[in-house]
DNA sequence: TGTTGTGAAGAGGTTCACAGCG
DNA sequence: CGCTGTGAACCTCTTCACAACA
């Protein structure tokens, strides 16, 4: 399988979304055109896109809507469910632990770890805040595929460390620090600092 | 002035993180390979980014950690302090109201938001959740230079207009929905649920 | 006719390699 | 000698333009 660029598989998720909302309206049939007008791109990316993994579309007609959110679907690697746990039971992971479109996407938390005594044992929209220490334990039975990690940064990379050798391969971090690992494991991270200053960095330089 | 490109102003943020640490170690200068370790780039990545804006290196030596630090917070836009309001106060706008990291680097709430007659006037962090409908009287007395959505997908467009026409010209937007904005208005969007496709595409597709 | 699929051209960002300088 | 600054090569992603086809 060829790697996909990660610019388009960002579309692709966008596509897919609208998709669901035709689907929902009973539309039938989409063209590039619509689709690119709704996730403002154009519609020559919209068939690049889509071309990359075959040619499932109708010439003079467009797109079939549940055929394309099939493979949509499948290339997102969205045919099966995902597990993930939320290491970091603060205001940010609290709020992720609660994110309905998370579940609607087939993502569901197994489980929530804090370091904290007085966070463990809480409840969280349903689970119970575990210790840090009983990951590598808990791994095995609740066998998640994605951590999310949402610690300080200063104890990220330590985090990171926990959670590959619990044999995850998936994390999506939101601690202020980039994420040392091995290969095969995929990190994605998003800081909100950054998200901020790259606005602030267009205000300053727009007048 | 020239454009800075979006993946270089965020390697600049996390140049600048780094530089903070070392000048809290008392560290004078820093090579651009250091850099470059520390934020998981290339040292020719480093020195082209930094050369956009001039050439303040000594060769032979490296960066001057406050020269250096100085010179990104101007490029970024850091050299006074921002305001943002929140639209939105459920749990991802309460836990963004409350990320200490934000005032760290000299972005301030000034107010937040929401259509919720259950939220309006309950406290969050210091701050009395005020109806959406006062956004644009409470603009010009606030006058707030960013806003952040956390409204649902089906609001986030009207949401948008509303802060445009209360003179806001920088949105950060977590509404699963990409924003029409008028020109000279710039939108950062992060969507949660792209990120984590963004690793299921990819942990599919490893193996 | 309307819209796809795609080679070719273009733009933008990254890497290389080395001259230039402290 | 070490590290910066930078033109040129390289690569990746986007846009264009049009032949192919339902």
């Amino acid at each position: 399988m060829k790697r996909i660029a990660d610019p388009s598989v960002r579309r692709l998720s966008a596509y897919l979304r609208f998709l669901e909302d035709c689907q929902a309206r009973q539309v039938p049939t989409v063209s590039s055109d619509e689709l690119a007008r709704l996730a403002g791109t154009t519609s020559a990316q919209v068939r690049k896109d889509l071309s990359f993994f075959g040619s499932f579309g109708k010439r003079g007609l467009g797109y079939e809507v549940p055929d394309l959110i099939a493979r949509l679907r499948g290339i997102l690697g969205l045919g099966r469910p995902w597990h993930f746990v939320i290491v970091g039971a603060g205001k940010i992971g609290s709020a992720l632990a609660q994110y309905a479109a998370f579940r609607e996407r087939g993502f569901h938390v197994v489980a929530v770890y804090d370091t904290d005594a007085a966070k463990i044992g809480a409840a969280l929209d349903g689970h119970r805040v575990r210790d840090v220490a009983q990951l590598l334990e808990d791994a095995p039975l609740d066998h998640p595929d994605i951590a999310v990690i949402t610690v300080p940064a200063a104890s990220a990379q330590a985090t990171a460390d926990l959670v590959v050798r619990a044999g995850i391969r998936g994390i999506l971090n939101f601690a202020p620090a980039p994420l040392r690992v091995p290969h095969g494991v995929t990190v994605q991270t998003v800081n909100m600092a950054t998200e901020l200053e790259v606005l602030s960095s267009a205000l300053a330089h727009h007048d």
